[in-house]
DNA sequence: ATATTTGCAAAGCCTTTGCAGGGGA
DNA sequence: TCCCCTGCAAAGGCTTTGCAAATAT
């Protein structure tokens, strides 16, 4: 579930929308993290860049994630199966399933899984999501 | 929810019937992680052995949580808001509630929180668990 | 002209590993 | 005795930071 690819003028005026200078290299991370990615860490997003535009460094591809999680264009993910950070472009209520052998990550949407809470009132939920682990066959 | 506080002697016991030999240090953990420990990390697992057992490395604790781990006593579990693993002594299924703020980690009941999958035979679950974050006032 | 961004390298955490010394079976 | 465990220090992986050069407004 991911937004639908968008060209560079549109994604420049998201950028601009958020307050983010829409600089050749954010553009050029955008395009990958907001369109084609599925669930990527830092390295694939490092490696896609390196094939798809001229120059950009480690650094610049971190510091451009973190915007983008700061402004709520995308989230980070966190999993016990590893201590990288992943990112995911769906920013609505979704979960996740993942592949014990492969380690795939599967979004499933709300109507997969429901989620009733009977909460008391002193646990304000603002969001919640559900991890699944298992095989995909 | 946590199992009740053991013994010295019952640790021991734990300890031999998976299999691991019993060390002074493995015991003094146990007595933290397995009892009174609340989501610890590894940090306040040392802080706690450095106060309460002769001399401990951190080495030494690294080794023993993935120990336990490993065996199935205690899990791992990590979220969005920090690269720090945690653990956690219920091994059951039950869910998470981070405050915002405090980042305090409130352990919930499956009974508090109810999970209906609707997913296809081919994701086979074998455990889940749901994390809600908000305000807990 | 001014402020922001980039790239590089260094530094900072968290965690694992290698190895010598020590202790238990 | 032999093997496993511990502690220390070094190394490794992920991420952030400092700063000078380059770029954008």
């Amino acid at each position: 579930m991911k937004n639908s690819c968008l060209t560079t003028k549109e994604i420049e005026n998201v950028l601009k929308s958020k307050g983010i200078q829409p600089t050749a290299q954010r553009i050029a991370v955008c395009k990958y993290v907001l369109c084609d990615a599925d669930h990527p860490n830092v390295d694939e997003v490092k490696a896609w860049a390196d094939e798809n535009f001229p120059k950009i460094s480690l650094a610049t591809v971190y510091n451009t994630m973190n915007i983008l999680v700061e402004v709520g264009l995308i989230k980070t993910l966190r999993f016990p199966h590893s201590d990288k950070a992943i990112f995911d472009n769906n920013t609505s209520i979704h979960h996740h399933f993942i592949d014990e052998k492969t380690s795939k990550i599967y979004d499933i949407s709300s109507d997969e899984v429901e989620v009733k809470s009977k909460l008391s009132n002193d646990f304000e939920v603002k969001e919640y999501s559900v991890l699944l682990v298992g095989n995909k066959v």
